[in-house]
RNA sequence: GGAGGGGUGUCGGAGCGGUUACGAGCCCGGCUGCAGACCGGGUAUACGUGGGUUCGAGUCCCACCCCCUCCUCCA
């Protein structure tokens, strides 16, 4: 049904590299650090390879998916400290917190998710091999790697080695032996500590994505992903240690998500302007917001906005319905049709282009909206009813479940309505039907039956 | 200052050498007890600015203007 290949743009040489089904598909995306509740501008890198790794596992790819949890970190040590508790405990704790909203975004789950101090002892293997190849040097404060022991160093984030001192923010340590240097192991005197050959202390950031990715993938990769703002210093940091270390290539594609701007700047904490997933889900529904954050290239900056929402909860509300109509008049027929499943495969297939996609799967939503308008659903293609529930499932959509509880209020309110209706106390039922739709619940009429949905109901109340 | 990504109709947002993107909005109509949802029809003379290449350019080339991100916290 769906096409083998898939092709994606490569941050670091610039052109699209093409994959093709079946082989296998290494990825790793970095994740968060936990010290905090996660956002939006979090959710929309999520969702973005989200829907690519839903995508090449549905093309048939081999497919391993890796996304770590950064859970030793100063952050989170400052924040425990000001909170008293133990960092190890702050960790934990939004480590859960992010698990329960990644559900709430019906994020599907990678293979893997490992820890930062799940992998101390295989982050010292690597540094000390750094060490003994001469990429990294032993000081009083910690290891540091030699940036100019790594001729390519600044090919990812193309910036030449001399400018890298230039817009330095914070004072370099004394020990280092160039600015441009960064830590692996730093030593510490308080805090989480592990013991080390160079004394205790704690890894450096980059380090750990480096070992992780070799520990659970191998030395060369796939695709390695993550938000626009890793592309310097992270990611050409773990260039810089892994491929030193291996003398491979780390990843075949390095994929950036642009930056989701609230108030024409990024979303970040420490600007104030976040906004976080839960809250979001609870106000505009989990669709709404996934398609929203899939509704822009996932290359192009993002900026926030409620006029988008709301298109974008449009959009949705096609979608659902056509969804609902296909449960409650599932297609007979067998001959098949394939014309719409192309042109979204044809779009996610170059470079994840999920506008387009989305743009195929409103289409589709809409002819079937026709079918089910003239009564022509039920005797229609079943090809029409798989190639909507491979989109919907690609692209991570999942209808709004009623509680079992709320099943017999609502038949009962709907029930009630009817009788009303039948008596023609039509205010009297409309009363009803306001009541419904306050409980997030739409109804359709039909001339023989009203059928119920549970719908996504956004609060457009709030302004930003 | 250096690097990267952008500027498309009323709005969101694709397209990147030659066909309607797709939605929303607005107008009319259908369905309906009425709404909602859904459906049909109509409506958009758009491509930051100035040059150039071409039979033909949002789409390629050259300048310039504006916006965002990164330049060791960052998805």
């Amino acid at each position: 049904m769906l096409s083998p290949s898939l092709r994606i743009k490569d941050t670091l040489s610039g052109g699209l590299v093409e994959f093709r089904a079946p082989g296998r598909m290494r990825m790793y995306v970095c994740g968060l650090t936990v010290y905090d509740y996660v956002h939006i501008g979090h959710a929309r890198t999520l969702l973005v390879f989200d829907v690519l790794y839903r995508l090449i596992e549905a093309k048939g790819f081999d497919v391993k998916y890796v996304q770590n949890f950064t859970d030793v970190d100063d952050k989170i040590i400052m924040r425990a400290r000001e909170l008293g508790i133990e960092p190890s405990q702050l960790a934990e704790t939004f480590m859960e917190e992010a698990l329960r909203d990644f559900q709430l975004l019906n994020l599907k789950r990678p293979t893997v998710m490992p820890r930062a101090t799940q992998h101390v002892g295989d982050m010292q293997r690597i540094i000390s091999a750094l060490v003994e190849g001469g990429y990294a040097y032993v000081t009083p404060s910690g290891v540091y790697y030699r940036v100019s022991r790594f001729p390519e160093y600044g090919k990812l984030s193309k910036k030449k080695p001399e400018q890298l001192l230039a817009g330095a923010r914070i004072e370099p340590d004394p020990h280092k032996l160039d600015p441009a240097d960064f830590a692996l192991w730093k030593i510490y005197g308080d805090g989480p500590l592990w013991e080390s050959p160079w004394g205790r202390g704690r890894p450096g950031w980059h380090i750990e994505c480096s070992t992780m990715i070799h520990a659970h993938l191998g030395e060369t990769i796939e695709i390695h992903g993550g938000g626009a703002d890793l592309i310097f210093p992270h990611h050409e940091n773990e260039i810089a240690q892994s491929e030193a270390y291996t003398g491979k290539p780390l990843s075949k594609v390095w994929m950036h998500v642009g930056l989701l701007n609230m108030r024409k700047e990024k979303m970040a904490k420490s600007l104030g302007n976040v906004i976080r997933i839960r809250d979001a889900i609870s106000w505009w529904g989990p669709n709404t917001l996934r398609l929203y954050l899939l509704s822009s290239h996932y290359r192009n900056p993002l900026e926030f906005s409620l006029e988008g929402l709301k298109k974008a909860h449009e959009n949705w509300r096609i979608i659902e319905s056509a969804a609902h109509e296909l449960l409650e008049n599932p297609p007979t027929s067998s001959s098949e049709v394939d014309g719409a499943i192309d042109e979204f495969d044809e779009a996610l297939s170059n470079d994840l282009n999920t506008p387009s996609a989305i743009a195929a799967l409103v289409k589709l939503s809409r002819f079937i909206g026709r079918l089910a308008a003239s009564h022509e659903l039920t005797g229609s293609s079943t090809g029409v009813a798989k190639a909507f529930a491979t989109m919907f499932d690609i692209m991570g959509f999942k209808l709004l479940e009623p509680g079992p509880e709320e099943v017999q209020k609502v038949e009962r309110l709907v029930e009630m309505r009817t009788m009303l209706r039948r008596e023609g106390r039509f205010d009297e039922a409309d009363a009803v039907r306001e009541k419904l739709r306050d409980m997030g619940y739409e109804i359709t009429d039909y001339p023989d039956r009203s059928s119920w949905r549970k719908v996504e109901r956004p609060d457009w109340s709030r302004t930003f």
